[in-house]
DNA sequence: AAGTGGTCTAGACCACTCT
DNA sequence: GAGTGGTCTAGACCACTTT
């Protein structure tokens, strides 16, 4: 039977918690590893069942292990993991058009899936997708200005969304997750750097040969695959990309 | 009394969580007031504290409630937030830059901090910094390829970290936290595109007036005032600023 | 069948907050 | 001092996985 109490200070499941980590740490139980059942751990260090459940919770919301009815608990991290993470609390802070934004000189035109639309929607070849080409404006003191021209091709089951675009001022996943009951599961996001061609530098009214932020979205649906695929070249000083990841402890 | 039991699968607790959560969001405990209390609650559900307990925690990873010793549960939100959050594992991830990256033709000064730089220090002017210029290559099949030219400041209390930039292949702020004890809180970051002058476009080995992806970076320390910030850029076609942002509900 | 984690009860004492 | 949440015990039965 082990020992605890370094100091009498802290709650029998910490201090039952804390050593735990340090054996997992230590390699005495390593990564894979089950260690000792519950009630061989009431056993060993004297404790109630509840506070070896207090315990591994801990060590479970920490990342260290998890546990399996049935099986029992397994070591899945040495130490606990100190990830970094972004959190918006929506999908227009991910956008970060300000609200007082709306597309305008949009053109929707149902389109059939090439290769290359096909492969990114994971979809058969020829299936129907609506195409949306519209700039996006907003209203500055000094009159309206052009954030980005924007592509976006959706599903062909959402194509009654081209009927409100002119009064969407939030993105436009988020309206078909309303309207439709579609989920967004997730979104994924690159940004890069362009340099506009004559074509693209017309239509934001800007001189050929300037730069451009491109931004590719993904929104992907409950069953994984995207549902709206989106880009969006935004004159190069009129939009930043802005994130702030905070540190956090534990899984 | 009130009765669960809405088809004896669920455990009490979740049944439990699941009709608090209904009458919060109904409005019946509005944000900011006391549910009733767990002995309260016990005899209303006839439920053991224990339960009550499981299911009040079930709340609170939601993000619904808070408790307080002493206190009680005080509501905090009517429903769950449904938040996107980006997950990185560590620095280098958030750097995108490959293992297999390294700094070369660094320069390093010691420079006093200019009205700009205190600024965004939040530094006294006049205090002491390290300025780092670099170029970070990357080995790859057809040979080494320029990826970024980065100039980074950095506090001049860390200013030692200029003798070990060669051997550096991760990321400056994840030295500096390891070598000094700092403690990375948080990291800023913002993205956006820019055509590189004549200067630059030298640096990195390519044509003028090419686009480039510039992105800034603040390494926030424990104090939340930054210890470094970069300035990176990328050219266009060699650096795409990737990420996935994945629904997560609850708190 | 044996062993594991999951749920649940009944009861106890404590630290904390507020009046 | 009264009420709250925090910790802890002892004991029980169950669902699940593996042998």
């Amino acid at each position: 039977m082990r020992n605890l109490n370094p100091g009498t200070e802290a709650p029998r499941y910490h201090q039952l918690a804390l050593a735990l980590a340090e054996r997992i740490g230590k390699g005495e139980y390593p990564v894979g590893a089950l260690i000792p059942g519950e009630e061989q751990l009431c056993r060993e260090y004297s404790l109630s069942r509840h506070t070896v459940r207090s315990a591994l919770r801990e060590l479970q919301d920490a990342g260290l292990v998890q546990k399996r009815n049935g099986v029992g608990t397994r070591v899945i991290a040495a130490a606990p993991a100190r990830a970094f993470v972004h959190t918006i609390g929506s999908v227009d802070e991910l956008v970060q058009h300000a609200l007082d934004t709306r597309l305008t000189k949009h053109r929707t035109r149902l389109v059939k899936a090439d290769a290359r639309l096909a492969r990114d929607f994971g979809c058969a070849r020829g299936a129907a997708l609506l195409r949306i080409d519209a700039l996006r404006i907003a209203n500055q003191a000094e009159g309206e200005v052009v954030i980005a021209w924007s592509r976006i091709h959706v599903l062909g089951a959402y194509a009654a969304i081209a009927d409100e675009l002119a009064s969407v001022h939030e993105a436009i996943g988020t309206r078909i997750e309303a309207r439709f009951g579609e989920h967004i599961s997730a979104i994924e996001q690159l940004a890069s750097a362009v340099v506009l061609d004559a074509q693209a530098a017309r239509r934001l009214a800007v001189a050929p040969g300037s730069a451009a932020l491109r931004i590719d979205r993904r929104y992907l649906g409950a069953n994984g695959k995207p549902f709206e695929i989106a880009t969006s070249l935004h004159p190069a000083d009129r939009f930043t990309l802005s994130m702030r990841l905070d540190r956090r402890h534990g899984a």
